[in-house]
DNA sequence: ATAATAATAGTAATGATTACTATTAACAAA
DNA sequence: TTTGTTAATAGTAATCATTACTATTATTAT
């Protein structure tokens, strides 16, 4: 059939995919990469942020566009909400379940974190974005890679 | 008194408020910088960036963490949330009253934005640097600038 | 007007990410 | 198994946003 389709699954995909399920705590590109070396000490940075970005783009694990200086990945394709502290940038979950609407009490008796705010971001395509879309015509069939 | 604590209203900084504050795009510092050039040719990308920070620590504009690789700015000291365009980037305003529960007909409505995400972020202290804080002491009184 | 000091312009440095390219590895077909 | 095709990789360079540095300028209190 045709190769190009083909995701070919090379070792350094299984460790990146295997090690950043292990984890818990949302790495940066470059702290998945240390954890990664221990196992393969010859990958290079590159090799990490690339198939990361290309797994997102799979859909195989997800890339948080959450603020901070640095992008984060999850293993967990579970819908769930995080929580980042604003002194160590660290990204936890939240127990499942958890609402906009719970008082800051229960969060910090559920999770240890004092809240000092909450946002809500809505993601979607603007209106200049979809006209243009649509003036493209129907010539882009199934999947758009957005990366 | 003391002269440490003075805000020097330089000329910068009221140029850079006013055409922030004209703006509800919420640009980031390059495009701000673009805007406030016509007005003063000599300013560097420099200060602007400096006084976005400044001002932001003062709570006389608004820093946006919002995803994206550009850190963005809101002249708007209101309570209110976000949209924001996965093709182009661009960030608007919700109407006020928007609720995580409308649906998304009505944002489309709206706002004409077509919603892929809702996107829940709280922001907090962890246990651990909620811990390193107690064990400083009480010896910082007041304000903690936190940039 | 003068002194003290904060703010600025211009430039260099930094940090995260992406691009480039010769080499290597994975897979399909023989 | 060997070979051919092509994707993936390592290592490095380049890019982009942001921050740091420093001599000079501007602001404010006196």
């Amino acid at each position: 059939m045709q190769p190009q389709n083909n995701i070919r699954l090379t070792n350094r995909r299984k460790v990146i995919i295997e090690e950043l399920r292990k984890l818990h705590t949302h790495p940066t590109a470059d702290e998945l990469y240390e954890v990664v070396r221990k196992r393969l000490p010859r990958i290079s940075l590159g090799t990490v942020y690339r198939n990361l970005e290309f797994l997102a783009g799979k859909g195989i694990i997800r890339k948080l566009e959450i603020g901070g200086t640095q992008k984060r990945f999850d293993g967990d394709l579970d819908i769930h909400q995080h929580i980042r502290c604003t002194e160590c940038e660290r990204i936890d979950d939240l127990p499942a379940g958890t609402a906009v609407t719970r008082c800051d009490r229960e969060i910090l008796e559920n999770t240890g974190y004092e809240i000092i705010e909450r946002r809500v971001e809505f993601i979607g395509i603007c209106p200049a974005c979809r006209a243009r879309r649509a003036g493209e015509g129907p010539g882009h069939s199934g999947v758009v890679d957005t990366h």
